[in-house]
Order: structure tokens, then C-alpha cells, then sequence
DNA sequence: TATTGACTTGGAGTTAACTCCAAGGAGTAT
DNA sequence: ATACTCCTTGGAGTTAACTCCAAGTCAATA
């Protein structure tokens, strides 16, 4: 699979999939002869985690700690299995930070709702106070 | 309340506050007479407000926009409702993605952790296809 | 064989959101 | 009144994560 398939695949540009493989985030791609990118499954699997974990903030610096991990075969397992402990961690934190957000955008867009329908604030938009 | 206090409350720097005032992310804090922030109730809801939002990736252009509406008056209750719709659209997309990640993350975890008593990884790990 | 278009590299540039800094002012303890 | 601490400002600097660029290579087509 070359570059542009998977950036499709993915909707990500060049720039990142070689940004990621330069750094590590992902290990070394499958090359042709003449040295093009050629994506194999495992190659696609790894793009897929990091744009997943990226999606949720998992900082590339922990990426391309993984994946050096990884390459350092078995005796790793535990400390990768650490690293993701972490990483989920922070993850569930800030997971918790959108729920707390979707609840006061909900709360504060119901109160607009009624009030656009009347054209007036009867309430303080702004001062909701949590309990 | 002075800034101190209020970074102490919400465990940021008054050089964020202070940030968040001059781009407009909150509207002016109250002033003593020397000229020093003294933030009043409103003023400290405006603050919690946009921690909030922030914690949630909200964009603090589209803060900025908020609070020039919200001192624009009752004209622009509906323009401030479209306006926190469209977060909520933005904060529910990634909402779904760091829940998506945690799951990804918890499958790995506890493949990861069967194989931290063997010592063996018996499956790859890497290899997660999602259905 | 000449051109086309996609790919390659290393390195520089961009962006959002802070974060730091220097110079100076105000309020309080001694 | 002197020292000390915390505050003020405008502007410059930092950071993570891309994103862009120039120069060059390669495979396929006219």
C-alpha cells in the first residue's frame, strides 16, 4: 500500500505518516527497490494505534517510547504494559474533562433554548456555579 | 479575590489569567484603585467557565467570540446558542474518540497483563484489527 | 528518450496557547 | 522612610506537533 492509500485510508497527509515514521512513532516502513514507502498490514496497524492514541492525546514522545520497547523484543513486556497503564491514566482524566464539559455545554445550551424562544434571558447565562 | 487566590482555586498561573483577559477569553476583571485585579463572583465564574472549556480542547477564538457576543446583549442570545452548539458538536467527536481509545487501550492492557505472568507474549500485540 | 507525476530527504517554518521577562508601581512590615 | 513582596504592562520566547519546501530520484507513459 503506498503512502497515498493509506493517507486516504486515514485522512492524514504524507507529512505526518513520514513525520511519524522519522521520529518513531511507528517503526520502519517496507520499502521497493526504489526506496517508496510500501505499507504491509503490520505497518498499517501500527499507523492505525498511533493515530487512535494521538486522537486522545497520548503525547508522540510515549508513542515512540512503546515503539522502542517493542523492538527490544520480550523482555519489554512489562514495561510496556507500565506505559500504557500511564498512558491511560491521563487518558481517563481528560476523558472525564469532556464529560464534565458535555454536561455544562447541555445544561447552558437548554437554558439558551428556552430563552430564544422568548427572545429574553430571564436567567445569568453565565452564572452556573456547581454544587 | 486576587489573581493568586484564584490561580491557588484553579491551580493556573496568573500569567494564563492574565493571558485570558487580554485576548478576551474572560471580560475585564474589576480593579482596585492602585490598579490591582480584585475578581469578583461573576468574574471568577467567567474564569471556571473557561478552564472548563478549555479542559475540552474548546478553542479560545471561539471563547473570545462568546464573551464579545455576551457583552453585546440580548440580541445575540441566539447567536451565542449556535455558538455552543457547535462546541458541543467539536467536544462529543472527541468525547467518542478518547472513549474509543480507552477501549483500545484497555484490550492491550489486559493482553499485556496475561503476559506479564508468563513472561511470553503468545499473541501479537500489535496486531488489533477492528470489526 | 523526454516528460510527467509521485515519491524521496533534511531542514526550515507554522500554529495555538501559553509562558517568561524586564522595568516599574503600590501596599505593608520594620 | 526603607525594604520587601506582589502586582502591573507590552512584548518576546517556548513548546508540541505538525506542515511546508527545495532539490533530487524513479517508474511509467507519449
Amino acid at each position: 500500500m503506498t503512502i497515498k492509500e493509506v493517507c486516504e485510508k486515514y485522512d492524514i497527509t504524507p507529512d505526518t505518516l513520514r513525520y511519524y515514521e522519522r521520529v518513531g512513532v511507528i517503526p520502519e516502513v517496507n520499502r521497493t527497490k526504489g526506496g517508496i514507502r510500501d505499507y504491509s498490514e503490520q505497518d498499517i496497524k501500527w499507523v492505525e494505534n498511533a493515530i487512535c492514541m494521538r486522537s486522545a492525546g497520548v503525547p508522540v514522545e510515549m508513542l515512540i517510547e512503546y515503539v522502542s520497547l517493542f523492538q527490544k523484543g520480550n523482555s519489554t513486556i512489562e514495561a510496556r504494559c507500565n506505559l500504557l497503564k500511564e498512558a491511560r491514566v491521563e487518558v481517563q482524566k481528560q476523558l472525564d474533562k469532556y464529560q464534565n464539559t458535555m454536561d455544562r455545554l447541555n445544561y447552558k445550551i437548554s437554558r439558551y433554548e428556552e430563552a430564544v424562544k422568548t427572545g429574553v434571558l430571564t436567567w445569568d447565562a453565565e452564572n452556573i456555579k456547581k454544587d
